[in-house]
DNA sequence: CGCATTTGTGGGATCGATTGCATAGACTGC
DNA sequence: GCAGTCTATGCAATCGATCCCACAAATGCG
């Protein structure tokens, strides 16, 4: 079978407990013996069996991500750093996937538990803290992310996203716009409340009443989007510009755009949330909100490493990371 | 602590032995005293440790998933399939990105293995069998997919990209083009090398020579595809039609296509490798070659679960899944 | 009715690494 | 020179579930 710590020890000659010592790095143990062991490790192929150390240190080295889906771009970006900075450090990443179904949350929290993850990076449906204050319970480490979670002792780290809206509708009325449409998602998601209260705010900042005939909230789909932006096109009295926050959303509009020949800038002004790479590529390139896909992720993945490595307690505080609006080519002066 | 096998069995009037054959499903077991023991398991919260399970049974319940990167929306796919798949019958997918590095992808490979997986879906880089084989011999399954790698002794999974390019080349001859362009992959890659010569056969067979300065390879990137894009356009003797076998590169061509007021299918018919959503709702909609990305995934987790569940050899096979060339709107007659 | 087989359960070893405790030897300081 | 650290190492227990083996009870069959 498989070369065991055994083989090792008895190759290097010393004993399993100096072998295992060595090779984690404890400093009680002399430069000699710690060459002899990891020559002989190197030598003989020696790989660690992780169920093995898990079951005894209770330190997995795996590392649970839990996700509605992998299609938002935000999601992605959120994937790829965390697998990035989980493995620089020796950690795995487990990747699980509700579809924002709050039972299957439920279960794929107990199911980390099982596996023993030293930490789970949480975003959730929001709906209940009860499964991952468990996990805290037991020791082992939780950030959420992105989505708030009332009743949970885990720390938070979200976008500024009522900032981010409200400096993309200033931008707009800054332009001289008054007429700014709104696409937003429903009112039970983070984003979808913090959203509408920052377009909300910017309006009441400049004076501007909210004009419900030009605001349309919806599921995080494209076909809504598409939905959405033929709606507002066909309203009597015409929006001279567009705030797009749905992300899902914005696969339906920019093509409906083009499909109607609406001229972007010219006709419309667009701005939309959450950026994406081939935003920046489209003709006009798309001035958006970009939340920080990567910084969310990157703040998420230091406390959670503060949690696991230093011991730290969480400390059920929110993160903020501030919106950046990235002017491109789609507003236009009115 | 948390409750332990020990502590449903005791609480049942069992030994462990009885309790962990009654939860495990064993037949050597009267009715009573599994539903004795399934009533303390509940009534406790008991949750199995898994890391004690994979090291005395040497089966983890986790699936390594080993792929280039997640902006791929074929890669999407897989990832989002492999993920259910395996939920469903009780497995947590692993996940891991080697940015198409081998030596990343090496480590990777043995740091699964230390995990003990149950088995691994690999879309690699092709360069090297060795450590998917040393998991092989480990007695952990493995199912290639997409890529082709020399020297595996597991299975493989791919896409039929030479009858896919072939099929989709054809459609624009028998719409009259005889001036086809080809936006592709670099060689060292399956799909580049076999979308060309699906291309290739295509033309030969409407006996039409490859005219290679209407041919581009490159990167998989969507800065490629913007510049193949435009560089095809600026060439002396214009194309009539545009067959995009270079996924990444869509996303370039796309936007370059809006922006330099190509009109599509009237100037230029077009044909795109590999769907996504938003071609669909693209003006025109894109005629695609779907490759069959979650049944690619589906027909690898099968193979995957026949070796683990059912002890299957590897048969070291190729498996191929069929293109289908989904006709919208972006193809006209010449 | 007695022996052979099946069925159900318990005891204890085991998977491989970690870690508390014990100890041997080296070194320091008075 | 001796007691008191400090350093480096080994021994053995341990984590929690699984599974081989032994054995008791129940059943079958001639």
């Amino acid at each position: 079978m498989a070369v065991t710590l055994i083989d090792v020890a008895s190759a290097a000659g010393v004993s399993r407990s100096t072998a295992s010592r060595a090779l984690s790095g404890s400093s009680l143990i002399s430069a000699e013996t710690r060459a002899a062991v990891e020559d002989a490790a190197r030598v003989l192929g020696y790989r660690p069996n992780r169920a093995a150390s898990a079951l005894r240190s209770n330190r997995s080295h795996l590392i649970g991500l839990v996700m509605n889906n992998l299609l938002n771009a935000t999601f992605h970006t959120v994937a790829e750093v965390v697998q990035k900075r989980a493995a620089a450090s020796g950690f795995q990443v487990l990747l699980c996937i509700t579809d924002a179904d709050p039972a299957r949350e439920n279960d794929v929290l107990a199911m980390l538990g099982e596996h023993g993850v030293d930490g789970t990076i949480v975003i959730g449906s929001g709906r209940s803290a009860a499964a991952s204050n468990a996990l805290l319970e037991q020791g082992r480490a939780v950030v959420n992310l992105i989505r708030s979670v009332k009743g949970s002792s885990a720390s938070t780290v979200l976008a500024d996203d009522v900032t981010g809206a409200r400096d993309a509708t200033a931008h707009l009325i800054e332009l001289g716009h008054s007429r700014i449409g709104y696409i937003g998602g429903n009112e039970d998601a983070t984003s979808g409340r913090e959203r509408y209260e920052g377009y909300r705010l910017a309006l009441a900042d400049a004076g501007i009443p909210v004009d419900e005939t030009i605001v349309r909230k919806g599921p995080f789909t494209t076909e809504f989007g598409a939905e959405a932006i033929n709606s507002l096109l066909d309203a009597p009295q015409a929006m001279t510009a567009l705030y797009a926050a749905n992300h899902e959303a914005v696969f339906g509009i920019l093509p409906t755009l083009v499909g109607r020949g609406v001229s972007v800038p010219d006709e419309l002004s667009l701005i939309c949330h959450e950026d994406m790479p081939w935003l920046a590529m489209w003709q006009p390139a798309i001035t958006v909100v970009d939340n920080g896909a990567a910084q969310l992720a990157n703040v998420a993945m230091d406390l959670l490493f503060q949690q696991i490595k230093d011991s730290v307690e969480p400390d059920g505080r929110t993160y903020r990371i501030g919106a950046r609006l990235v002017e491109r080519a789609s507003c236009a002066e009115l």
